[in-house]
DNA sequence: GCAAAAGTGTTAACTGTACACCCATGA
DNA sequence: TCATGGGTGTACAGTTAACACTTTTGC
């Protein structure tokens, strides 16, 4: 029994996914890549397991965190790749395997991603130019992807992508990226302002050679109400 | 690792649930009821197990089924009742279990469940009868009751619960007692009929003592079509 | 002054919602 | 003839969606 963590973050122009590079000395033409995880200790809670490969893997805690599903692939022997690295890697290389995949949402311009105990490459990857990945974490990327499309018609999770302080147009380029589609400007603008879920600070970008943008941020408060009330008014 | 169903159905009058009483001779006022669950098999996925289980519980195939998520309490062996049947069912009754929990949405009027391999006792129970169950399934099963809830908001599954032919009578109270609110009839009607995913038959009730309402079903192919857009303008 | 992105209003079409009465049947 | 649930239309309010120009800044 693994978890798997899809770990999103957002650098204002792609949507990307953290992953890990297993053979870091391959050329990257040849690299494989595979979704950070580890075994579930006996003690802890899936959710705890969770949070303890977010946290060794990226220093962050108190992130949105959920859990996506269990997957259970029986053939992990399939690929050549995938079978070295068990026989290299695991005591019972043969062993089933179920993974609990969970996928966080975070800044990704607050951190560095620490290499710690994996002993691996650990890097920031577009998640339009992934097209494999090992194990079936290529299968758990897509749905990953695909819950967190769904879940922004639902609710505004964006902002967990972005800094504390940040310009309308970066989160409406963030859900355009998500949405992977063109959202009307002044549309977007008016429902975020018409919700309250966002709110004008007294400061504005300095240096750009274009006319500054005011940043906002988020309100806290009007987001659990309407996070009761289940956003019956949000959607593209 | 087990896989544990939550297998809804409806009566026309309400939603309920299939459960297992443990020990069947027990007075009503003491059982303690379980979901039907098994534990999974090492040549077989996590969706087969569940329907496996569905399958021997119900008899039914092809069923509305899908995953709810993965659970892992700690606690399994604080209640004093759930310890007991630990120590009588299992080989290493402390052992760690994490549970792979499916709901599936039936049409409880088409067959009689069958005891099979279970050994106990099997009925259907009003969901908002039940306020306790054993291990974590009490969780289990509220989270399955949410997510009914929050489907049905998005896509118009109800029709899994119902017999072939339904009358939109029956449709609309199984849509007011999964919402738990009032539904505008006229409103309904007419949804149901602008988004064509029902269909009038050229049969109506007979003997009932008040107008004959007429018999629909579902039309599947434009259920489909909908079902590829994302039901974007369904909903209550 | 020019390039680049910020910011702003109006209109038309559609969707949601509230609401009350007649109809067909069995008893 | 009465009790029961089936079946129907309309009007108002709110929401979505489409669309183009002016503003502010750095260079």
């Amino acid at each position: 029994m693994s978890v798997d963590c899809v770990i999103f973050g957002f650098d204002f122009e792609k949507l990307k996914v953290l992953v890990i590079q297993d053979e870091p000395n391959e050329a990257p033409s040849k690299a494989r890549f595979s979704l950070p995880g580890d075994l579930i200790y006996d003690d802890e809670t899936l959710d705890q397991a969770a949070a303890r490969v977010l946290k060794e893997l990226t220093g962050l805690e108190n992130i949105f965190l959920e859990q996506l599903g269990a997957f259970s692939s029986l053939d992990r022997l399939s690929k050549p790749a995938d079978k070295e690295w068990l026989i290299m890697m695991r005591e019972q290389p043969e062993m089933r395997v179920i993974t609990v995949a969970y996928f966080a949402l975070v800044n990704l311009n607050a951190f560095n991603p620490m290499v710690a105990k994996f002993a691996k490459a650990v890097s920031w990857k577009p998640v339009d130019e992934i097209d494999s990945m090992a194990f079936d974490h290529f299968d758990i990327l897509q749905k990953a992807h695909q819950q967190l499309q769904s879940k922004l018609k639902i609710q505004p999770i964006g902002f967990n992508l972005l800094p504390e302080k940040f310009t309308l147009s970066q989160l409406h380029k963030l859900d355009e990226v998500i949405a992977g589609k063109e959202l009307d400007k002044r549309n977007f603008r008016r429902k975020m302002i018409k919700l309250k879920i966002v709110e004008k600070l007294d400061e504005k970008q300095k240096g750009v050679p274009h006319k500054p943008s005011s940043f906002y941020h988020f309100n806290v408060e009007n987001y659990q109400k309407l996070a009761e009330t289940g956003f019956d008014n949000f959607g593209f």
